[in-house]
DNA sequence: AGCACGCCGACT
DNA sequence: GTCGGCGTGCTC
């Protein structure tokens, strides 16, 4: 009996099975998907089984598998389905696809001792007639007769709350012992149920949802339209059948507020899954789903590879959401992944968006997929009143961060004791610092990218590399001391509004004050019991979150977004503006909404403004079949990339040709160009895109490009089959 | 990925 | 004469 095992190493030179021979004690127990650990060279490798064979072709040494690293760990055969379909689709190896699905700490590198937490609990050991002897003759030991009477009791009692030498006299007098049992890090806390009644408008869209058969929906519902309590319903009737389901979210610490809610719903029905988890509360929730303990994960991205047995439905929250899509290799998109698994066990898949990608919405519109809208919100709350301000006339009056009709607003609301909040893209303190003598900006000497200054700490950083140097007060080029700030971030954000609203309580929310594990939590948890009176933040505060007294929602730069040179730059505003508007006037008061901009008669942001989804469409649809964008045509993106400069030039040329020479003739080939940003870290990225409806040779001739490339270690290619920004 | 083998430059 | 640079190739 032989194995044959995928090697662990991501490298395309091994990624091929390696045929091992099966020790006789795993002959009963080895199965296909299973992790082991074998020989390799000269050392000891993590391997995957992929198959197990009775004969192989004998002309070579065979050793043997030294043991299996996880009994409980068997990766199904709709996960390897999965795995092949990443590895085609992405053009990354097998092992990387594996390895991607698997939570890390089941990608045991070292053999790391165990990622179960154990908890030791006492217990009795004597029976009880023996120790009630011993309670009756040793009456003047109070101590040890409240621990056994508590035994008594309680049966299992946690060693911690017991501590102590009486204790340690009784587990040595034999009458009580230690036992250790693996407790999960995460619990659910109550479930308490509360259902809500559905309007008629959420009835219809869980009505028109057949569980029986694989169809694609779109539930297009505005802000507060109550998409989350459909969700709900549809997993309840799933898990009615004994069906199981995913819930995709888009940034689980932004979507707190789901989690707790379905913690409330479905009790430990639910294992949750994010980045933010620790290693070993990953692994805990793996195990709750590997030992078929709970029916729903609710989770980001990788969510969508969980082992859940029995499918009943997936669905993807906030589908237009650009971290769906996996920024490194293997560069998949969760929705394509949603897709594969709903067809493969014939069952529905829902996207849900206030705002979709012009991609679903087409399809939507041509009936691939079935289109479903929520168009009003639930209850008394009605959408918000969105004003454009233009910020050309306010300049002339000297208003250069807040318009006077959003200063005015913001006053009335402290005053009223409601809550606002302040959305800026960009966070530091301000983006380009120059100096007025010799014109010199900071300029991260890795990467082609000016450095913003975060004057808290008094230093210059790169956003693309980290990296950082302190600010000197003079001019490093020409020593003049006149050195100009430029821009404006979150943090000169939140001192200009110090200044103007002494009496307000402000708190700011980006990447640097959210960097520490739980603070994320805490300010959305002390903003919402009204411990602060106004939130500033990036667009991490636009997405999913409910607060009742927030009634006002000003955008500082609403033209941030829409300036930057992609595609997709359109959709992004639209998206962005309308979530960040939605957080305003979430129950019965009316919220107002203050867009601040350069170019008051951009025609999306007067879409955002009439809160008009169509309009916008039909709009951006007609620049995108002018430009050949999607989705009239496909995109691919080819990266190649050197710390040589010649060479990164050169071999993109290559590139260029040898696509030019093997694709169809109606594909169009762009570039090569320098990617968008040219300098990252010292290394030199050029680009090339390809447009295309059909190609049938494209994904053939990728492939060789890649290996062509794989053996080259001082160029880098680096391919996306579906990219969002280019 | 890691490690061995192998063929050419500056050193105790 | 050797130590060591990292290019090529192999690992069941």
């Amino acid at each position: 009996m032989y194995a044959e095992v995928l090697i662990e190493y991501n490298s395309k030179t091994i990624d091929k099975s390696f045929t091992y021979l099966v020790p006789e004690d795993l002959k009963k127990i080895l199965q296909v998907g299973m992790k082991v650990l074998v020989p390799f060279g000269n050392r000891l490798i993590n391997g995957f089984v992929t198959n197990i064979v009775n004969d192989f072709n004998d002309d070579y040494e065979v050793k043997e598998i030294n043991c299996l690293v996880n009994k409980e760990f068997v990766l199904n055969k709709e996960l390897f389905k999965v795995a092949e379909y990443l590895k085609e689709e992405t053009l990354c190896t097998k092992i990387q696809a594996l390895q991607t699905m698997l939570p890390s700490a089941l990608k045991v590198k070292e053999q790391k001792s165990n990622y179960e937490k154990l908890v030791t609990y006492i217990v009795a050991c004597a029976n009880e007639e023996e120790i009630n002897t011993y309670i009756s003759n040793n009456e003047k030991r109070p101590k040890q007769i409240e621990i056994l009477k508590k035994i008594l009791e309680d049966k299992k009692v946690i060693k911690k709350e017991i501590m102590g030498s009486s204790l340690n006299t009784l587990l040595e007098k034999g009458l009580l012992k230690e036992v250790k049992e693996q407790e999960y890090r995460l619990s659910s806390g109550e479930k308490q149920e509360n259902d809500l009644k559905l309007t008629k408008e959420q009835q219809r869209v869980i009505d028109e949802i057949d569980f029986t058969t694989n169809n694609t929906y779109l539930i297009h519902g505005v802000t507060g339209s109550g998409k989350t309590e459909v969700y709900i319903k549809l997993i309840k009737k799933v898990i009615k059948k004994g069906k199981t389901a995913i819930l995709l979210v888009p940034e689980i610490t932004l979507t707190a507020q789901i989690v707790e809610r379905f913690y409330k719903r479905f009790g430990n029905d639910v294992a949750i899954f994010h980045s933010a988890l620790s290693e070993g509360e990953k692994y805990d929730e793996y195990l709750k789903i590997l030992r078929k303990e709970v029916h729903i994960v609710v989770g980001t991205r990788s969510a969508i590879f969980t082992p859940l047995e029995n499918l009943g439905i997936i669905i993807l929250d906030e589908e237009h959401t650009e971290s769906y899509k996996q920024d490194t290799t293997p560069r998949y998109h969760a929705r394509d992944i949603a897709k594969f698994r709903a067809e493969y066990n014939n069952i529905p898949l829902i996207l849900g968006s206030a705002t979709p990608t012009l991609e679903t919405m087409a399809r939507a519109l041509k009936g691939v997929y079935k289109y479903l809208e929520l168009p009003n919100r639930v209850g008394t709350s009605r959408l918000p009143d969105i004003k454009i301000i233009d910020m050309a006339e306010e300049v002339k009056q000297r208003n250069f961060i807040f318009s006077s009709v959003l200063k005015d607003k913001i006053k009335d609301r402290l005053e009223k004791q409601e809550q606002t909040i302040l959305l800026l893209n960009r966070r530091g303190f301000s983006t380009i610092i120059t100096c007025s003598n010799c014109g010199y900006t900071y300029k991260c000497p890795y990467c082609d990218i000016t450095m913003t200054y975060h004057k808290s700490s008094n230093n210059l950083r790169c956003h693309y590399c980290g990296y950082t140097v302190l600010k000197s007060d003079k001019c490093p080029e020409c020593h003049d001391a006149t050195l100009n700030y430029y821009g404006l971030g979150t943090e000169k954000l939140e001192l200009e509004l110090k200044n103007m609203f002494k009496e307000a309580r402000i708190v700011r929310m980006d990447t640097d004050t959210t960097s520490k594990k739980g603070s994320h939590s805490k300010i959305i948890n002390d903003f919402k019991d009204h411990k602060y009176d106004i939130l500033l933040g990036t667009q991490m505060i636009s997405k999913g979150l409910d607060f009742p007294l927030v009634t006002l929602v000003g955008v500082i730069n609403a033209d941030a977004t829409l300036n930057i040179p992609d595609f997709r730059s359109g959709e992004k505003t639209f998206a962005l503006l309308s979530q960040t508007a939605g957080r305003a006037g979430r129950k019965d008061l009316q919220g107002e909404v203050i867009l601040q901009t350069f170019n008051k008669d951009n025609y999306i942001l007067n879409c955002v403004k009439e809160n008009d989804y169509k309009r916008f469409y039909q709009y951006e649809m007609n620049n995108r079949h002018k430009l050949n964008y999607p989705p009239y045509y496909y995109l691919c993106s080819i990266k190649v990339s050197s710390k040589d400069y010649d060479l990164a030039s050169s071999e993109t040329n290559k590139v260029k040709k040898y696509l030019e020479s093997h694709l169809s003739a109606n594909t169009i080939i762009l570039g090569p160009t320098t990617a968008s940003v040219f300098k990252i870290n010292n290394v030199y990225n050029f680009q090339i895109i390809i447009k295309y409806k059909k190609d049938d040779k494209l994904y053939k001739s990728l492939k060789e490009l890649d290996n062509i490339f794989a053996l080259n270690n001082k160029v880098n290619i680096s391919i996306d089959t579906s990219p969002m920004r280019i």
